[in-house]
RNA sequence: GCGCGAGUGGCGGAAUUGGUAGACGCGCCGGAUUUAGGUUCCGGUCUCGCAAGGGGUGGAGGUUCGAGUCCUCUCUCGCGUACCA
């Protein structure tokens, strides 16, 4: 196939020029551009800080050996576009790259090979920072991060510490240093404060179950395990009580849903945070055991219903179930017991549709109406959420419901539904055979009973959150260490200074054979003097990916995370691109750690991103998801070889909107690349270019200096260009500039496309005009773009990087005569010519003497005729 | 089940506040250039109809001079979530 012209030599030339350049690099305040940089040419001796910042962040990529696939370029071009248009703007922009870099896929390679991660780590990140650079991406690669770097993770032990050493003040509502913390009278000892202390911080240990993956060897987040299954994958997972490092998110859970309506991102995206968040109201009841006197607590969001309340569940987990199972029923609930311990999730949540459960032999007394209710245990109550346990209102609840017909507890209606049935009605009714309840709607019973119980010690008002504590600590190698000792069984935080903590050299990454993480095999590095142990967790991969915004900001900076006044000027982050699938936990997590280093005092803002974006998926040519078991996966690399990067970056803003799926389409790329060619053609002589190519079969050698040979189309000139010129060039300029506004690629390219059609009429084609169209173009194919620009000597300073970005002139836009339809009773009849000025009467004269309008019109009576001005005018005639 | 999003030509998709449905691109049809294929250039392309005209934005109603756009009901698909009391 005929080139369509020699991308295959301009665009490296121009990355080259770039990277030679330095032409993306972002300057720090205190930190001025030379001023031969094409910064300087644009704005002079002005600080770089005094400017109108604008920080616009992709997802960084964790780098993986299969490579780019064609979604990562897409956010990727999106942002790239916003970052050159802002730039031509006047912006200074801060349009970064890094590496999330570790992570399971390297350490299993290591496993497998004994190559060690930090290795294979190297090698693809090298692959895929050569893929990235083939697209022509304006990032400044002097901020490169890359999260294994001791560099870069020397700080997220840092954040670590951080964390380590502050506590939750409810009544600031903040995080505050440890030293904060007032004791109780009742801890006085060293001891007891100590203890106290670390109960408080905002890490702790615990010894609860945990997600723990045979398959993969360590333990995951709940937020990693998707209907009992490893995220990453696919692998079993089961509950097991270990050690583990945990980080109080739950803490925040209320700022991090309030601060939601602070920023502005999707409505989905912030809903999918609202219910992972899950808050919900209601109040804590306090049950008596009969004959006993434990107490059990649970949480109900209908506190009206307990006089409905017929039985108790708790989970199988609570710790109260020993306590009070009767001599008859310990072994039934023992069994019972052991026989949940053993389900993994998997099998819990696949046998739900069949409730189980075990009558625990005890009572306990309703505090309303101090009737006895029989105590049962049962998985479908889960001992992670609320207080464990539960008040069955099976007359009220579903899942009451069913348990209670399958064991045929007593059902008492005591909402009345609105209409219909009121048995298994859920919603807002009218209480009935409630005591004092009675007769009130359910809201009012809501409060009236909450009162009650406040005033008679049964219960409170309370507040539940579906958020867990985030699960922080994995037995893995290819992760952070934690900058902390064991000494005498006690967790100590290790010295700033001590840090970055570098894990050990390794020859075996497995774990060992008492199940340790692989750290624990690395003897001398976990013993120290005087029997201190190091912690051999690693931290999971989501630490690096936690606050790489902050640290591109200033990635040198080996005083601090990052230097204050680039912090202060460049943040927040006005748009940051990704996918959906980061919608709950790296979104959540990151949000989480800025609102702690803001409530210390290293950040400024509570916020990180102000503005997120997702990009929707891209799908194969067959309509299905990519995959290599389909083999449907589209390599970019393959792309830019036959088509060129800006045929390929042009291809996946075209497809469709960015944040909607869309299937991938060959020819598609085929049409994007023909119009860079009918660009090309637009300023290049081609009998010129194919004696070019002619000349480059005999002298391959010669192909890139004969570029320099390429005459311009004879058509251009420095003629003055022609109003109806104006008006195609101003048109395109109006619709690009809006539509990169509202971030509508697609549209903008269809206005590109409209312009070069109309151009490659013209006759004459005024240097001006083709010249400021290129501006236009660059953002979108900046290699075609720049090298047209060059030969046109349109681009001052050698780039078009900064080359002011064209502003539109309504006066270029006027018409002298419009075609306005006219149409009778909505439907379209026909036009009548008129002037832009043209008064109402005179319009409405005009539609009714309309040929093609007077048959529509004849023998009817005319009711009405609305004339909306520049749009048409419609005749209601019956 | 619940939450969110989307349904427009053969395909990807356009269509400020309700105002000429189908921009732009693909594909297809025809023509020009070419020994030919490819490339390029020009024209056509929602649908029924010879035409006048009719129909048409998942479906059914409604509001309006006028609805892809607003309202009610409904169907389908995608994503998220799921015994959260």
């Amino acid at each position: 196939m005929r080139r369509q012209y020699p991308f295959h030599l301009i665009e490296p030339q121009w990355q080259n020029r770039w990277d030679a350049q330095e032409t993306f690099r972002a300057f720090n305040p205190g930190e001025p551009p030379a001023a031969e940089h094409p910064f300087a040419g644009r704005h002079g001796e002005a600080a770089p800080e005094s400017l109108e910042k604008y920080y616009i962040l992709d997802m960084f990529p964790y780098p993986s050996g299969a490579g780019l696939h064609v979604g990562h370029p897409e956010g990727y071009t999106a942002t790239d576009i916003l970052a050159r248009f802002e730039r031509m703007r006047g912006k200074h922009v801060l349009h970064p790259m890094g590496w999330d870099a570790f992570g399971l896929p390297a350490e299993q390679y290591a496993i497998k090979t004994g190559q060690h991660p930090r290795q294979t780590t190297e090698e693809n990140v090298a692959n895929f920072k050569r893929q990235i650079k083939s697209l022509g991406f304006s990032y400044d690669w002097t901020r490169e991060a890359n999260t294994t770097e001791p560099g870069y993770f020397k700080w997220s032990q840092w954040i670590f510490l951080q964390l380590y050493n502050s506590w939750f003040n409810p009544a600031t509502n903040k995080a505050e240093s440890i030293d904060t913390l007032k004791y109780p009278n009742d801890v006085a000892s060293d001891e007891a404060k100590r203890a106290y202390r670390d109960e408080h911080r905002l890490t702790y240990v615990s010894h609860a179950p945990v997600n723990w993956c045979p398959e993969l060897g360590t333990v995951l987040a709940n937020e990693e395990v998707i209907d009992g299954k490893s995220e990453v994958g696919g692998h079993p997972v089961v509950r097991k009580p270990m050690r583990q490092w945990m980080l109080r998110i739950t803490a925040f859970a209320q700022r991090l849903l309030d601060d939601l309506d602070t920023i502005d991102w999707s409505d989905s995206l912030k809903e999918m945070q609202r219910n992972w968040i899950g808050r919900s109201e209601g109040a804590e009841v306090t049950f008596t055991v009969q004959d006993s006197g434990e107490e059990i607590v649970v949480f109900t969001t209908r506190p009206d219903t307990l006089f409905g309340a017929t039985y108790m569940v708790l989970s199988p987990e609570h710790e109260l179930v020993d306590a009070l199972t009767t001599e008859a029923q310990r072994e039934a609930v023992a069994a019972y017991r052991e026989a949940a311990a053993r389900k993994s999730d998997l099998e819990r949540t696949e046998l739900a549709k069949d409730k189980t459960g075990v009558f625990t032999g005890a009572y306990a007394i309703n505090p309303v109406n101090d009737e006895p209710v029989p105590i049962w245990i049962a998985d479908y109550v889960l001992s992670s959420y609320g207080t464990g346990a539960i008040m069955a209102v099976p007359a009220h609840d579903e899942r009451d419901l069913e348990f209670a017909q399958k064991f045929e507890l007593p059902v008492r209606v005591v909402v009345e539904a609105p209409e219909g049935e009121s048995l298994g009605f859920t919603g807002n009714g009218t209480s009935v055979e409630s005591g004092f309840l009675t007769g009130l709607p359910t809201p009012e019973a809501k409060a009236k009973i909450t009162d009650w119980l406040q005033e008679n010690g049964k219960g409170k008002r309370t507040i539940n959150f579906k958020l867990r504590d985030w699960l922080f600590s994995r037995q893995r190698y290819w992760g952070e260490p934690f900058p902390i000792v064991w000494r005498d069984g006690r967790h100590e935080a290790i010295a700033e200074s001590e840090l970055p903590l570098l894990p050990p050299e390794l020859d075996d990454y497995k774990p060992t054979a008492e199940g340790d993480p692989p750290l624990a095999r690395a003897a001398g590095w976990v013993n120290l003097p005087d029997g201190v142990l190091r912690e051999t967790n690693t931290m999971p991969q989501w630490a690096g990916s936690c606050w790489y915004y902050l640290r591109y900001l200033d990635a040198q900076n080996d005083e601090r995370f990052v230097g204050e006044a680039a912090e202060k000027y460049w943040m927040n982050v006005d748009l940051y691109v990704g996918g959906t699938e980061h919608a709950v936990l790296h979104l959540l997590y990151a949000r989480f750690w800025h609102k702690v280093l803001f409530d210390l005092g290293h950040v400024s803002t509570p916020e990180p991103f102000q503005r997120l974006v997702n990009q929707g998926i891209i799908l194969g040519e067959d309509g299905q998801k990519m995959s290599k078991s389909r083999g449907n996966v589209i390599n970019p690399d393959v792309v830019i070889g036959e088509y060129g990067a800006d045929a390929f970056r042009l291809y996946e803003m075209f497809m469709g909107p960015l944040e909607m799926m869309k299937p991938w389409s060959t020819q598609g790329v085929e049409g994007v690349y023909r119009f860079l060619g009918r660009v090309w053609r637009l300023f290049i002589d081609d009998s010129s270019y194919k004696d070019y190519e002619q000349a480059v079969t005999v002298a391959p050698d010669s192909a890139e200096a004969g570029l320099a040979e390429l005459k311009l189309h004879p058509s251009i000139s420095d003629a003055e260009p022609t109003d109806e010129q104006l008006k195609a060039l101003h048109a395109c300029i109006k619709k690009v500039t809006e539509d990169l506004e509202g971030m509508r690629f697609n549209t903008a390219i269809s206005a590109l496309m409209v312009f070069s059609n109309e151009a490659s009429k013209w006759d004459t084609r005024p240097r001006a005009v083709l010249g400021t169209f290129l501006n236009l173009l660059n953002p979108f194919a900046p290699h075609l773009a720049e090298d047209l620009a060059a030969r046109l000597d349109t681009a001052h300073g050698g780039t078009l990087a900064y080359q002011p970005w064209p502003v539109h002139d309504d006066a270029y836009l006027v018409e002298d005569t419009i075609e306005f339809p006219v149409q009778v009773n909505g439907k379209l009849r026909g036009h009548i010519v008129i002037a832009p000025d043209t008064p109402r009467e005179e319009i409405e004269q005009l539609a009714l003497e309309c040929e093609k309008v007077q048959q529509f019109i004849s023998g009817k009576e005319i009711k009405k005729v609305i004339v909306v001005p520049n749009k048409l005018v419609n005749i209601a005639a019956k």
